[in-house]
DNA sequence: ATGGCCAATTTTATTGGA
């Protein structure tokens, strides 16, 4: 299974990148997060003609996730599905192949210490408490932007970037946790050199720069993460005309 | 070449992203 993860920073600005960028990668699995439309203006046609059922849990303006896959889905499910609140859409789950996939959008955080950090936080606690209520001996998938570098060579300057919401220590502590439920970071297996990233900002050249954060990962539950042959980041994706901020991370198993 | 923010909306400014 070629299983991929892409923050598309909204699917309507994307769609023509989406659909040749599947015409030649052809993934089993490719989980979108800022989807930054409402789930009927996803364009569900495009990508059926394209091969590719959808589900899809949008929001208008921000957010929004889905998980294509070529075989449907089962069993979707939106939310964490507990008793918080779940009005950002940022999580999206499905049995496909018998495989688990989440597509997860982890909140920002905006600067620490603010509500939104506050909340990025809690949101973390509330995906290791819904992953507590999954079986950790069945093959899980947890794929995203998680807005989190783990360690000091996923970033380009460690130094300058641990006062920030992606390289806090309470952030990496929080992930930590998810990890500990018993996953492995799928790229990390494969590559162990400094940088390697997913995300570079818009501004300041950073990209030819390669100043850049590895934030979106593939993590895979510890039997999954054994068959697991190869792993990468699309940096082609990060160039030309209109790129995402973002570029595709992928798994095959 | 990989190039000096981008996308959506509340649209000619503002908000949020990361």
């Amino acid at each position: 299974m070629k299983l991929a993860t892409w923050n598309v920073n909204s699917i309507r600005a994307r769609e023509e990148r989406l659909l040749a960028w599947l015409a030649v990668h052809q993934p089993d699995v490719l989980c979108l997060q800022e989807l930054k439309v409402a789930d009927e203006a996803f364009p569900s046609d495009a990508l059926r003609s394209a091969g590719y059922h959808a589900a899809v849990h949008g929001q208008k303006t921000y957010n929004g996730v889905a998980i294509l896959s070529r075989v449907p889905a089962e069993d979707v499910t939106r939310g964490f599905g507990d008793h918080g609140d779940d009005s950002q859409s940022r999580l999206i789950s499905a049995q496909i192949a018998g495989v688990h996939v989440l597509s997860a959008y982890f909140p920002n955080g905006s600067e620490v210490g603010s509500d939104k950090w506050l909340y990025k936080l809690d949101w973390m606690k509330r995906l290791r408490g819904y992953l507590d209520r999954c079986d950790p001996r069945r093959p899980l998938a947890l794929c995203g932007d998680f807005n989190v570098a783990p360690e000091a060579r996923d970033v380009h300057d460690p130094k300058a970037w641990e006062a920030s919401v992606l390289f806090h220590p309470e952030a990496r502590a929080a992930l930590e946790s998810i990890r500990a439920w018993g996953f492995v970071d799928t790229f990390r297996m494969h590559h162990p050199e400094p940088g390697r990233f997913s995300w570079w900002d818009y501004r300041m050249l950073a990209f030819p720069k390669n100043n850049g954060l590895r934030i979106d990962h593939v993590f895979a539950s510890e039997l999954l993460a054994k068959s697991c042959t190869a792993a990468s980041i699309d940096r082609e994706q990060r160039k030309g005309k209109q790129p995402s901020d973002h570029a595709p991370v992928l798994a095959e198993f």
